[in-house]
DNA sequence: GTATATGCAAACAATTTGCACGCCT
DNA sequence: AGGCGTGCAAATTGTTTGCATATAC
């Protein structure tokens, strides 16, 4: 992988982000470290680095986040504040008769859980 | 609810349609009997079928999908084709002690796994 | 009769792309 | 030197919205 100190940068954030961010995040802080880049590198090289599966991405809505962590892991999705969360429990839930059944071959799995994170899960409501 | 005939035409094409279609698709569909209709009036009426729970929306990559079957169900995607199959499995694989651990209130569970369908599963490859 | 829905077009938001220039090896 | 990467801006794509008119109940 060829090397250019912009696509560094960008790689970086991703993977020591565990926000999973939007490109407009990324781009934001990429900007406090390379004040002069441009959106369109960012967007170039988050799909580059998606290509060759450094890092994951995941649609939310209209908008695509980037997930630093390419390992097998799935989400719970707060409704009320948007915010992503990593889990690391079902991971070998999809079990090889979905192929048998469906004739299908499972490449990957993509389980987000929607509800209300603690934050609006106080004691009250 | 109430009910112009543009809003029945949409929610019969999206009812009675297993393929999780755009909002363009629809459209298009919706033209060969309303040949005047506006895609405003798709968008906003596709708005308000989800807002009232007639209707389920998947959002694969930039684009929305719409899905007239609102009983739990999953999906199966298709690398190759983009196809989105509904499944049945898997209705309850999310246990409550995902709360316990998280402090997470469960109200949705999604799961789609990608891979690719019997199209290109043929005896070779 | 009045609130709600429509058609149309313009506005938006997120992302992609063409182009000329720059930088790495 | 040659190719890949960049910045910039314009183009695309998908969706939303303001407004005047039309329709449902």
């Amino acid at each position: 992988m060829r090397f250019s100190f912009q696509r560094k940068v960008i790689r970086d954030i991703v993977k020591s982000t565990k926000t999973h961010p939007s490109a407009d995040w990324i781009f934001n802080r990429v900007k406090t470290i390379i004040p002069n880049i441009s959106l369109g590198t960012v967007y170039r090289n988050l799909k580059y680095l998606e290509d060759v599966g450094e890092i994951n991405t995941i649609s939310d809505g209209q908008v695509k986040r980037y997930d630093g962590n390419t390992k097998g892991h799935h989400h719970l999705k707060c409704k009320k504040c948007g915010d992503l969360i990593d889990i690391n429990n079902y991971n070998n839930i999809v079990s090889k008769n979905i192929m048998n059944k469906y004739n299908f071959k499972v490449e990957e799995v993509n389980l987000t859980i929607l509800g209300e994170c603690q934050k609006h899960n106080t004691t009250n409501e």
